[in-house]
DNA sequence: ATACTCCCCTGAGAGC
DNA sequence: TGCTCTCAGGGGAGTA
């Protein structure tokens, strides 16, 4: 699933193709992809709007449309194809743009997790998704301090309060097992607990597992996109992460899988021991 | 307020 | 072969 380093590819991907290019309509196949606002409204607001730019925030793709912003969250499947007006319609096909210059930009989700949002920018940042996101992983005001902020009242695992992204914005399940493998925290430990060379790791391995993987994705991306789409799919090579009843890369013992917070998680209990 | 649980949705893989 | 069951997962909604 797409986390920050696969959002930023695809997003890369889709700027090369489409600014300075305009909407001329959408068609939606699938209702609940569009979170904000009506359907209708969706569909009447996107017509004509001019793509200025296309960056990120968070795992959002966001779509600078001038005086709006059209905000894609692809969740587990989302992708991207282009297409032209004669290819029929796929399966998973359930939003489909037709751009001015009546090529085609296709949104595909098999399990339709995905949400796009339309929004004027004044509205934006005071209003979700955007206005609950926490720093991103290269912002200079992540430090220390910051987390501790956070971290000291949280009575859950690091686990889960990895994935806030009220907090940091952009990890995902994955790379929150390497960026606690490279620290050499327990996913159980819970955040109030750790020390403060704990949150110096944080931030200095999700900064390097996170900029390895963006990097990663610009050489890697160019084989999937035109079989697959523009979906950014793609792996840093993984430490533990589906790794259960490996060895680990550092003492050979075994990775285990276990649960924490519902998301299943990889780790080497002898590197990674709990603080209690 | 914080921390749970449930839910969305489908295909893949396991078990029979 | 083909059926049924379970699981994966980001994040929002609802509940204790």
């Amino acid at each position: 699933m797409p986390e920050k380093p696969e959002v930023i590819t695809v997003a890369r991907k889709l700027k090369q193709h489409l600014i300075g290019l305009s909407f001329k309509n959408v068609e939606i196949y699938h209702n609940n992809v569009i979170a904000y606002p009506t359907v209708e409204e969706f569909k009447e607001k996107i017509k004509n709007k001019k793509i200025i730019n296309i960056g990120t925030r968070g795992k959002w793709i966001v779509f600078d449309l001038e005086s709006d912003y059209l905000l894609v969250h692809l969740r587990m499947e989302g992708r991207f194809f282009y297409r032209t007006k004669e290819d029929p319609r796929g399966k998973h096909e359930h939003v489909i743009f037709t751009l001015n210059n009546d090529q085609q930009l296709r949104y595909h989700d098999v399990r339709k997790f995905g949400k796009m949002v339309l929004i004027s920018k004044e509205e934006a940042n005071s209003k979700k998704p955007l206005s609950e996101l926490g720093l991103e992983f290269d912002d200079e005001k992540l430090t220390e301090n910051y987390l501790k902020k956070f971290y000291e009242k949280k009575n859950l695992p690091i686990k889960s309060v990895l994935l806030d992204q009220s907090i940091i914005t952009g990890i995902g399940n994955i790379y929150a097992d390497e960026i606690l493998f490279l620290s050499n925290i327990c996913p159980l430990t819970k955040a109030k607990n750790l020390t403060k060379k704990n949150r110096v790791d944080i931030i200095e391995n999700t900064r390097a597992v996170l900029n390895a993987a963006i990097k990663e994705g610009g050489t890697t991306i160019r084989s999937y996109e035109s079989e697959e789409g523009v979906h950014g799919l793609f792996q840093l090579k993984l430490k533990v992460h589906g790794k259960s009843k490996e060895s680990c890369p550092e003492c050979s013992k075994e990775i285990i899988k276990i649960q924490v917070g519902g998301r299943g998680t990889y780790y080497c209990p002898n590197c990674q021991k709990e603080k209690k």
